[in-house]
DNA sequence: AGTTTCATATGG
DNA sequence: CTCGCCATATGAAACT
């Protein structure tokens, strides 16, 4: 068996708009978006999508992959590659500075030509119980935009793309974060492969039977019993922050929060039975007997993922709480009989982005390594692996006080360069201004600027403490990571998009993505050859945004029966 | 009664 | 002198 292909040489562009009565129109497009053909009226439109891709495999330029994609795969329709109008506006605003602004195809149009602009309409989540009624879903509203509009508004997207600061990466970015929306849309088709039993069985096991009534499990209500007990009161609902600081200030203990590692520092013999009820409760409510019924259905855990739904360019997930999944839940996760899970993390993925996009040599050797923190501590830390990690992620971080702040000056004085580019993305954000992920993506506008009509302190300068100075230092904090956080967002949708290319037509199919993990799930004769294909979209994913570079972004990959048996 | 904020947990 | 990023989800508490 081989994964991956050759390129076609040039690509085709068809332009697809759908009616509301399972039909819709295509057209072929040139390189500049301009009309290449005759538009094509289909009454069937999945089907003429599937004949079109079958025979030509072009690149689908629409106005909404969220929109359209989940009906054609319905139909048993999968796509190869997509240009989404919306998605590229929402970058493109961005990048103009004009974050937040409409960016359906309809609005983007009527930027073009001077229209009312209309406001992005609520996109309301797919129902769980999927799949039935109009294959399209028909809109509220008026017949949406017609071909010519949308060949319009993506010829003006090819030019400001064209106009961007770099366009090579932009058109990269554009093209990530179309298949993105397409592999969300399979991947929470698909789901996780999950075992309702197994989860019975963890959820017996951590917190006893279910109460028939709906009430707490049966641990639950004993450890609530033993808690008011060490108090030496009667009842006590220890899921509330205010009745525990109440009930320790009784025995003496004033706390200024229940946090458990506030707890943790407290002797009293409440104090480890309070920690273990925190925890069972949290699973109780969050990953309980409630949550499987919601969102487990024929054997698998059907979560939306939501695209770019984080300003940084992560994914979000609608509902479900995909990317909070407890470790101890993950038992939970088991492959198909006779399948594994290929689990593939990229491990320190964002001190590695930050040697390779800031041009530090010397931190880039270090990105050289398996392990960036040893290298780095022999380098310039006497080899004190712990202290070299603070410190650089206190540097992404902006952390400015407690123990890292000597480990902080170590490597401001060694890796100036590297130190330098996130102080810039600081300094930036402090004073009100943009900056950009490597590829292009442009980090939301902040507030006023911290110097601006701020009244002077004592000493002729500005106040630290007041609120718009701790503002403006919040946001430097978030400028200086989003540089980092965004980048790193763009190489792990890089490698899944080239990744999904590689397993097309393969058994495979990818079950999971969280930031810096990729789950897929196949035959267990083909792990080795997933593995491998990971490992390979990996190094493409790192060729394409940063070319050759000595820094490495190395994947920790394991085959497993169980999701919660990865390393 | 319904909505918003707070506190706390989970994930990266 | 305060000072670590991005999220989602829950129930309690505080609002309207």
């Amino acid at each position: 068996m081989s994964y991956g292909r050759g390129r076609i040489a040039s690509v085709l562009v068809v332009g697809v708009v759908a009616d509301e009565r399972g039909g819709g129109v295509l057209q072929a497009l040139d390189a500049v978006g301009r009309p290449a053909g005759p538009a094509e009226p289909v009454t069937d439109l999945a089907a003429a999508v599937a004949a079109r891709e079958a025979a030509e495999r072009p690149r689908w330029v629409w106005g909404s992959g969220a929109a359209l994609y989940p009906a054609l795969l319905r139909a048993g329709v999968r796509l190869d590659r997509c240009h989404d109008v919306e998605l590229t506006e929402g970058l493109l605003l961005g990048h103009a500075g004009r974050w937040g602004e409409p960016r359906s195809l309809a609005a983007a149009s009527a930027r073009l030509t001077g229209g009312p602009v209309p406001p992005d309409p609520p996109r309301p989540p797919e129902p769980p119980g999927h799949g039935q009624g109009a294959l399209f879903d028909a809109p509220s509203g008026p017949p949406g935009p017609g071909i010519e509009t949308l060949t319009q508004v993506y010829a003006d997207q090819l030019a400001r793309i064209a106009a961007t600061t770099h366009p090579g990466r932009f058109r990269l970015l554009v093209a990530a974060e179309s298949a993105g929306a397409l592999i969300a849309t399979e991947m929470g088709a698909a789901g996780l492969p999950w075992r309702a039993d197994v989860h019975d069985a963890v959820l017996a096991e951590l917190l006893g039977e279910p109460s028939p009534v709906g009430g707490p499990p049966r641990r639950l209500a004993e450890l609530a019993a033993r808690i008011a007990d060490a108090f030496g009161v009667r009842q006590l609902h220890a899921d509330s922050p205010a009745e525990l600081l109440k009930a320790f200030a009784r025995v003496g203990v004033e706390l200024p929060n229940t946090r458990a590692w506030v707890l943790r520092g407290v002797e009293h013999p409440a104090v480890p039975l309070v920690l273990e009820y925190k925890e069972l409760y949290r699973i109780w409510t969050a990953h309980g007997w409630a949550w499987r019924d919601a969102w487990v259905s024929g054997g698998r855990f059907h979560p939306e993922y939501v695209p770019g739904g984080v300003v940084s360019g992560r994914w979000a997930t609608r509902g479900g709480g995909a990317l909070q999944i407890p470790k101890v839940i993950r038992r939970a996760v088991m492959a198909d009989p006779g399948w594994r899970f290929v689990v593939a993390d990229a491990g320190q993925l964002e001190p590695r982005v930050l040697a390779a996009v800031s041009g530090d040599a010397r931190l880039a050797a270090a990105g050289g390594a398996g392990d960036l923190y040893a290298a780095l501590a022999r380098d310039a830390f006497a080899g004190d692996r712990a202290r070299a990690k603070v410190a650089l992620l206190g540097a992404m971080y902006g952390q400015t006080g407690g123990a890292a702040v000597p480990a902080l000056a170590v490597l401001r004085r060694s890796y100036p360069t590297a130190f330098g580019y996130v102080e810039a993305a600081a300094r930036t954000g402090e004073a009100g201004g943009l900056v950009r992920s490597w590829l292009g993506r442009t980090c939301p506008p902040g507030g006023v600027p911290v110097t601006d009509g701020d009244d002077p302190g004592p000493d002729g300068g500005v106040d630290p403490q007041s609120p718009r100075a701790r503002a403006a230092r919040s946001r430097g904090r978030f400028t200086r990571n989003f540089v980092i956080q965004a980048t790193a967002a763009e190489w792990a949708a890089t490698l899944l998009a080239t990744l999904r290319t590689a397993l097309a037509g393969s058994d495979a199919e990818l079950v999971f993505f969280q930031h810096d993990e990729v789950v897929v799930h196949c035959p267990a004769g083909q792990a080795d050859a997933v593995a491998r294909a990971v490992g390979a979209a990996g190094e493409r994913a790192t060729a394409l945004l940063f070319g050759d570079t000595p820094v490495r972004f190395p994947l920790d990959l394991s085959i497993v029966d169980c999701y919660a048996d990865a390393a």
